[in-house]
DNA sequence: GTCTATATTGTGATAGAC
DNA sequence: GTCTATCACAATATAGAC
């Protein structure tokens, strides 16, 4: 055990870590968003998210102070690339039809960029209930704003369907019905990928077909779903 | 610290546990599955367990030897129930419009029954890749039977489909891409309720009532995705 | 800001009495 | 079979040199 320490090489030659601008912090960020979305935020080791950004851990606690700190900022980010932007088009003053795809569109890209982020953001949410709190407050926009824009969505899908409705073109369904459905079917391909790509025997390149067929088919499917 | 424990009273009267006669394992498998359920495989306690079983924290590796084989037991009686019950509907032998309704009911009744299952499940298949294994291996029933069913379930469904499709009846949609919409508007808001809830608005009750309406509606929803 | 070393607590697991 | 007591180590967090 007690073997000369004093005399080991000092690092000068670092294994990974960079010179290190002022991006550290950035780098344990993404290297934290890595970790805790392939093992969950409490299967994630702060030894880990450390060693995946090339850093010590100690500067992880420098940083963000604890673990729960650096989970709740991974979250928040998680949270700001899931939810303003279909918000943003899902209360946009456009045909419904238009709408359904641009939500499709965006959903499948930018999940395809960050396949494991609804697996994180579902966990978290259920198994840590604090997270619920940063839904209504802001999600790197102001909250209000936020829970304003989810309100007239929901109204503003309510009013075009029961409108449309009226004239026989559509059958009835509720804005709330009509939203979950449309975030289910984005949604859960990507949170239940491992049994999906299991079950139905996709390979990588598999899955990937099965993402292109689904982009292109689902606003359809969708839309058809509302025919009277 | 020393006071004299020597004269403390026997456990005579047990707090919590009942007398205890053979089914002392069922109790410490469904604490089990309440911890993990709520917490995440990862953030369960083996501690929070014994204590909601009303046993020692020994006897839960005297039944079950470790945490992971236990968490072992409690994903495959989950698994259990979520999917033998619908391959064996999806794979019987009657019109689409029966199995379509007989899923979207039996999925919605059982995960009433056990809400926080799909969001276990999902979350282990993601974040512990060894489980994927068990859903190749046996659920309950025989393994092989039960992939032989999964595949005949796609291949069914793929027939059917395309048949209905070729009288002009249908749309053309893949087997794959259907299960996968089917499962999706059926696990997803189970997996997704703390967001979902918050998002919409919807207070215990209204859960509920959000629940009916959703077992009414979503079969004519999915049949009628499917009309050309 | 970044590191090494260490304190401190949490947690799964075992030994052994009853 | 069930308990109490305890071990061994994993993991978060802090102190302090540089």
């Amino acid at each position: 055990m007690a073997t000369t320490k004093k005399t080991r090489a000092r690092p000068t030659n670092r294994p990974v870590a960079p010179p290190a601008d002022g991006a550290t912090e950035r780098r344990i960020l993404d290297a934290a968003r890595r970790v805790f979305t392939a093992r969950g935020s409490a299967g994630a080791r702060m030894q880990e998210i450390a060693a995946e950004a090339g850093v010590n851990q100690a500067l992880l606690h420098y940083y963000f102070r604890s673990k729960e700190l650096l989970a709740h900022a991974v979250f928040k980010e998680a949270a700001g690339k899931l939810f303003p932007g279909v918000l943003r088009i899902l209360s946009a003053d456009v045909p419904l039809e238009t709408r359904v795809e641009q939500v499709v569109h965006h959903y499948i890209d930018t999940l395809r960029e960050h396949p494991f982020l609804p697996g994180f953001v579902l966990g978290e949410l259920s198994f840590n209930p604090d997270r619920l709190a940063m839904l209504t407050e802001g999600m790197g926009i102001a909250g209000a704003a936020q829970v304003a824009r989810r309100g007239q969505a929901c109204a503003r899908l309510d009013a075009e369907i029961a409108r449309r409705a009226a004239t026989g073109e559509f059958r009835r369904i509720s804005g709330e019905q009509f939203v979950t459905n449309l975030a289910a079917l984005c949604v859960f391909p990507f949170a239940a990928r491992p049994m999906l790509a299991t079950m139905l025997q996709l390979d990588a390149t598999g899955w990937e077909r099965f993402l292109d067929t689904r982009r292109v088919e689902l606003p359809s499917f969708i839309l058809n779903s509302l025919r009277a």
